[in-house]
DNA sequence: AGTTACCTTGACGTGCGCGTTAACGTTGCT
DNA sequence: AGCAACGTTAACGCGCACGTCAAGGTAACT
């Protein structure tokens, strides 16, 4: 009962390797809500699942490539609980219209983050543009006026 | 003598509103480097420069855009500095030979930059796929799930 | 039972990127 | 000459996102 393929939980020495954060940084975003409390085994050490691994993976990306404060991205990543919800397929099936709206919810958000990807990506190509220009004046004068020069390289 | 077509040197006030930054931040910019000191006016105010402008955007844009910290934004701009050079033409045109490769090193650092671009902007990509997947996941539990409904939208 | 590696919760410290306040000088207009 | 609008430096403050101990508990192995 240790390991049916793979390694199912990780206590967090091991997550905060993967993960490439620090222990510090992981129990930081438990308590600052972003991580719901991972399970625990009976010495109080902490488990973490592949969904709380995936969804650690999702913090690091908002915060890294696309720089939002944790603030920020606690309310994006709300729409990630009713993705975990929707994966349970409800015990109690009850009330379908109101996770029909948690979905409908859920469904806005990440499409407000695709509009943000897409404005953000569309800046980086005019970026990208104007230091692709840059270089085209660089050479251009390097072959003016010092041709030569290039031997080695 | 006041004005030749637009207004080439803004003080302060104005250049933080037209940059979206706060005076405090230009200072502080200053104060650490990432903008040489603008020109003055007499009293000692200071008078920012269309260059000075432009540098002031650019910073922003790996700030905003890219996530840089100012001490690495400061080591990335200093290619500007090339181009300033550039574009005034080397009054004392001596050796040309140390201007070229300053200008091979600002290539460098453009080339790096548009290489670190690319690479966040696959990333990116990835991102917004997974996301756009997980648009189509909703899509389809709430078609299967809950069809009517949609009414009013 | 002892040792070592790993974990726990505080609590204080730190660097960055500014915000804010104070005290004071400059500009420009009337 | 007076006033309001704008600027100056210097210094302290602050929130965020952790880093870094300290003191102690747990796991696993021998």
């Amino acid at each position: 009962m240790d390991d049916p393929q793979g390694h199912a939980y990780l206590q967090i020495g091991e997550a905060a390797e993967r993960a490439q954060l620090t222990q510090r940084t992981l129990r930081y975003y438990e308590e600052k809500g972003l991580l719901n409390p991972p399970t625990r085994m009976d010495g109080g050490f902490r488990l973490y699942s592949a969904d709380d691994m995936e969804r650690i993976d999702r913090i690091r990306q908002l915060k890294e490539l696309l720089g939002f404060s944790l603030a920020d991205i606690k309310e994006m990543i709300e729409s990630d609980d009713v993705r975990l919800q929707i994966r349970a397929e409800w015990r109690s099936d009850a009330d379908t219209a109101e996770k029909a709206e948690q979905i409908r919810r859920a469904r806005e958000v990440t499409l407000q983050q695709i509009g943000l990807l897409d404005q953000k990506m569309r800046k980086m190509n005019a970026m990208r543009d104007t230091l692709a220009e840059r270089i085209e004046k660089y050479d251009s004068w390097l072959l003016e006026r010092a041709p030569a020069l290039e031997a080695g390289r």
